[in-house]
DNA sequence: ACGAGAACCTGTTTGC
DNA sequence: TGCAAACAGGTTCTCG
C-alpha cells in the first residue's frame, strides 16, 4: 500500500538490480490488472536493456533502450520482491509479472487486488499520458511552496483532508501522510480547503516536505538492513505519530488522556482520518 | 466545474 | 470457534 516514500524506497531498492541490466525473459501471468496490460507487453520486454529507473508521483518511470517507458503503479497492495532465480519462493498466485535479468535475477510483481498497473508508453509521450498529465507538482521540489499550495486550495469547499489527497493539487501523498502532515502543521483536517491560506499553507508545505523525508530516510535505512537475497522492497517499520492511533496520547499534547480520549479517528469521504482535536484547528 | 459517493478486487481483522 | 461484516496505505467513474 505504497504512497510516495514507499515508492521511492522501493526504487532505490530496484536501481541496483535492474539499471544497466538487461531484461533476458518477461511473463506476463494474468494481464488483467487495473488497466489490461498490452497483449504484447512481456515480449516487447524481452531483450531490453533498463537505462534509469525514475519515479513521477507514485509511478515508477523504467526507461528502457528504445526508447520506450515501462511504467509501473503499486496501487494499494502491489509489492516487488528480488531474488536470484532459484532462491525466491514458489510462485503465488498473485505474483503478476515476473522478469529475469542477464545476471540471473528475478523481479516479481505482486498485487492481491489489482489496483496496481503495468504499461509501455513512449518516452517522448510521457508527460501527456492521460495517467500522469493531471498530476500536480511534485512534493518535494522547491515550485512546490506555500504561495503556490495556497493558490491550489483558494476557492476549495472540500476539507483540506479530500483537497491533499487529490494528485492534482500535490501528487504522491495518501491518507497516512496526509494524516501526519495536518497533525504536524497544526491543522485540523476537517478545515475547509480553501480557508488555508498564508502561513497556514506555509507551514502545511513544510509538514509535507518533512514528513515525507522522514520516511524515506527510514525506508533507505530499513533497505540497507534488509538487503537479503529475496528481499521484499518498501515496506518497513513506520512509526506514525497520528495514523492508526485511535485513542491512544498525543505526543507533544500534555493532555489527560481520560479527559480527551487521545487521538480521535473519523470517516472522510469513506476513508479514516486520524488527528488530535487540541493541536489540530 | 465541483464535490460526494460508489466502484474496482482480494486478503485480513473485527465483532457478534 | 465460526461466520459475516468491516476495513485496508489508490484511483477513476458517475451523478447531482
Amino acid at each position: 500500500m505504497p504512497e510516495l516514500p514507499e515508492v521511492e524506497t522501493v526504487r532505490l531498492g530496484l536501481i541496483g538490480v535492474l539499471v544497466g541490466k538487461r531484461i533476458v525473459r518477461a511473463v506476463a501471468r494474468r494481464p488483467d490488472l487495473r488497466v489490461a496490460l498490452p497483449p504484447d507487453f512481456a515480449q516487447r520486454l524481452e531483450g531490453r536493456r533498463i537505462e534509469a529507473l525514475e519515479r513521477r508521483a507514485t509511478y515508477l518511470l523504467v526507461k528502457l533502450d528504445d526508447g520506450w517507458i515501462w511504467v509501473i503503479h503499486l496501487g494499494m497492495s502491489g509489492r516487488m520482491t528480488t531474488g536470484r532465480v532459484g532462491t525466491l519462493p514458489p510462485l503465488d498466485r498473485h505474483d503478476h509479472v515476473v522478469i529475469v535479468t542477464q545476471e540471473d535475477i528475478e523481479v516479481r510483481f505482486r498485487d492481491p487486488r489489482r489496483f496496481g498497473l503495468m504499461t509501455l508508453v513512449r518516452g517522448e509521450d510521457i508527460d501527456h499520458h492521460r495517467l500522469l498529465a493531471g498530476l500536480g507538482p511534485e512534493p518535494l521540489t522547491p515550485d512546490f511552496n506555500g504561495a503556490m499550495l495556497a493558490a491550489a486550495l483558494k476557492g476549495r469547499r472540500t476539507s483540506i483532508k479530500a483537497a491533499l489527497l487529490d494528485q492534482r493539487i500535490v501528487a504522491g501523498l495518501g491518507n497516512i501522510y496526509v494524516c501526519e502532515s495536518l497533525f504536524r502543521a497544526g491543522i485540523s483536517p476537517k478545515r475547509p480547503a480553501g480557508r488555508v491560506q498564508g502561513e497556514r499553507a506555509v507551514a502545511l508545505v513544510k509538514a509535507i516536505k518533512a514528513v515525507l523525508k522522514k520516511a524515506i530516510a527510514a525506508g533507505g535505512s530499513s533497505l540497507r538492513d534488509h538487503r537479503q537475497p529475496s528481499g521484499e522492497l518498501g515496506y518497513f517499520q513506520h512509526s506514525f505519530t497520528v495514523y492508526d492511533r485511535e485513542g491512544k496520547p498525543c505526543q507533544g499534547c500534555l493532555c489527560d488522556l481520560a479527559e480527551t480520549g487521545g487521538i480521535r479517528r473519523i470517516v472522510q469521504g469513506g476513508r479514516s482520518t486520524f488527528y488530535c482535536p487540541r493541536r489540530q484547528r
